[in-house]
DNA sequence: CAGAGTCGTGAGAGCGCTCTCACTCGCACG
DNA sequence: CGTGCGAGTGAGAGCGCTCTCACGACTCTG
């Protein structure tokens, strides 16, 4: 059946614990927001009384009077995006939450489902822009998400996980060198000799994926090679899928490069099942460096810094929170070498 | 650099829109609540004005009259947990969520953070205790996890995904039927004509760990076997460690049940590294049906209702906040065959 | 020793909403 | 034609908190 007795008596308020300690209530009003005005012994004496009684602020009357909520929100379009991007979304989330550890900032995870409330003026939408959040974190925005516009129309401070489109709106934003670190896979492909290399790109409507494309040619243009691609949408599946195709395409590849992990995962089952040696006939690189430690053969891939892409982000965000500037932040990636290339 | 004009002029109230519609507060509200009686001449004016204002209720003050705030929680023990549970936990929020849509209840996610805040009266228990949310469901609890008491004692209407275990705080729960799933699995082995069959068990302070060690036994009890058991803690990299333990202590092995696909998925590893054919040498069976389809081979696996066990969570935690009683909930699980075993 | 600060404290307004209660109609009833 | 009643509406009292302002009690300064 259930819980135990139903809800205690009447919580303490501020009224009632100033009663109790023999002061007003402002005065108890400062003690709990650390003012400091507050003489040595009334302090104690008001903290004892809170002891006492088990006082806790009330959320909402102390929001109303501030406008601050003390929430921010990380905002993920769909439950299917949520699901394919998977393990960097989870390792963002988490690390969304450490980096606001020891702060009172309190995540709150919005997904946006697909139900009637889903457009513009949606259950969400509303959500975030009405108040209940100081401001949000938008994650895996793809091209045509409105999301980005009605924040900055409603006057809702928020920061992007990723660069926005050129033609975006100009939100302030914490990306990864994406074009750099794409590059640096193609390199090391090169470097091992490799000539036939293809690689398996990311949604198109995505900067992330589009700057990793960019990177990846650029890095065979400059050893004079040109390479071979196929998109994917970041899953194992689709990696499986496009890894077949570049097969049948050019089946003397010897190099490939997955711009995600979980793709490069795919891509490694594909080539099991044709019968191809890794990193023996085709070296894999992937990215991410989330999901291909235990694979068979660990996976070489281009690592991202996302503890610091969350800490920038809560930084920036903050920063727009208290109505000071942010400006956009890019952070290096590396390529952490293990036995697929 | 940052978001567009800082912040529109202050936001509409209940007055101002009141004031525009020729009406008093107390009409407004009334439409804004839907309350019937008003009479459709007022509604409609009302409604104009809200929509040229672009009038959004203020949540804080709502709620601080209300004593509601349209939110609960699903609260996850810390962030090695959520990581390690990975899938099933994903997919639990994602279903959650979804089972929320229409609603006007939003989740928020809490995860623990290790920090100072950790234990009782931490940050996070302040916030799912004071006032922030109508409700949490509690996933992932270890048996020493003192959260249900807390949130027992301090009256906020919680359910527990998974039972408690017999000493535990009585509250309503939703879990699936571990004993006979993993006794399904026992038996499937069996009736493949596997006789040197183990289990990769999962943690042992977990109930649902127990019950699926409970089934697994009874299911080859039947048989007139007994099994041998190794423990993970349900990662892919445990479940690796525990197949060559296994393999170790056993070589001639020929049935195995991994309490989790991820450890099903380590297991695997672990057989081809060995040089055991699946299911040619060894049948695998693993648990939750979330991570084996891509695998290789697929994964026989027992599939948890995870969207029902969703819906029954939201429909369980409702009644509490409402005051109604809620009993708890066992949902049946599916053996899902497929090349592993 | 008067004037000018400090410092700690309390009084009280007000944040935007809901909800009870009282009031005003218009209409059916006796 | 008075009375009763239900439906629609408004007035106003809070919900629990923060924050400005005023004030009394000191401590300094000249």
């Amino acid at each position: 059946m259930a819980a135990g007795t139903n809800e205690a008596i009447a919580a303490p308020t501020l009224e009632t614990v100033a009663a109790r300690a023999g002061v007003s209530r402002a005065t108890v009003s400062r003690v709990v927001n650390g003012s400091p005005k507050v003489s040595p012994q009334v302090r104690e004496a008001v903290q004892a009384a809170i002891g006492e009684l088990g006082y806790v602020p009330n959320p909402a009357a102390r929001s109303l009077v501030t406008r601050r909520t003390d929430t921010i929100a990380m905002v993920v379009p769909e439950p299917d995006d949520f699901l394919f991007a998977d393990a960097y979304l989870t390792t963002l989330l988490t690390e969304v939450n450490r980096a606001l550890e020891g702060s009172e900032t309190q995540l709150v995870l919005v997904i946006q489902g697909r139900g009637p409330g889903r457009g513009a003026g949606g259950r969400m939408h509303r959500y975030v822009t009405s108040g209940h959040v100081d401001g949000a974190i938008l994650v895996s925005v793809h091209r045509d998400n409105p999301l980005p516009r009605i924040m900055a129309d409603a006057g809702v401070p928020a920061v992007l996980d990723g660069r926005p489109p050129a033609d975006g709106v100009a939100l302030p934003f914490v990306d990864v060198d994406n074009v750099a670190g794409a590059q640096s896979a193609a390199e090391h492909l090169v470097g091992l000799g490799r000539r036939r290399i293809a690689t398996i790109a990311g949604p198109a409507d995505m900067t992330g994926a589009q700057d990793r494309l960019t990177g990846f040619a650029a890095g065979l243009r400059a050893a004079g090679l040109a390479g071979l691609v196929e998109h994917g949408d970041y899953t194992e599946s689709s990696g499986f899928r496009a890894a077949r195709a570049l097969l049948a395409a050019e089946p003397r590849l010897d190099g490939l490069f997955a711009a995600s992990d979980q793709m490069a995962l795919g891509a490694l089952r594909a080539l099991r099942q044709a019968g191809r040696e890794v990193p023996g006939d085709v070296a894999v690189v992937g990215y991410d460096d989330l999901a291909g430690a235990a694979a068979d053969p660990p996976l070489t891939s281009v690592r991202q810094p996302v503890d610091l892409v969350a800490q920038e982000l809560v930084r920036l965000l903050a920063a727009r929170i208290d109505g000071r500037p942010a400006e956009p932040v890019v952070l290096p990636t590396t390529l952490v070498r293990r036995a697929s290339a």
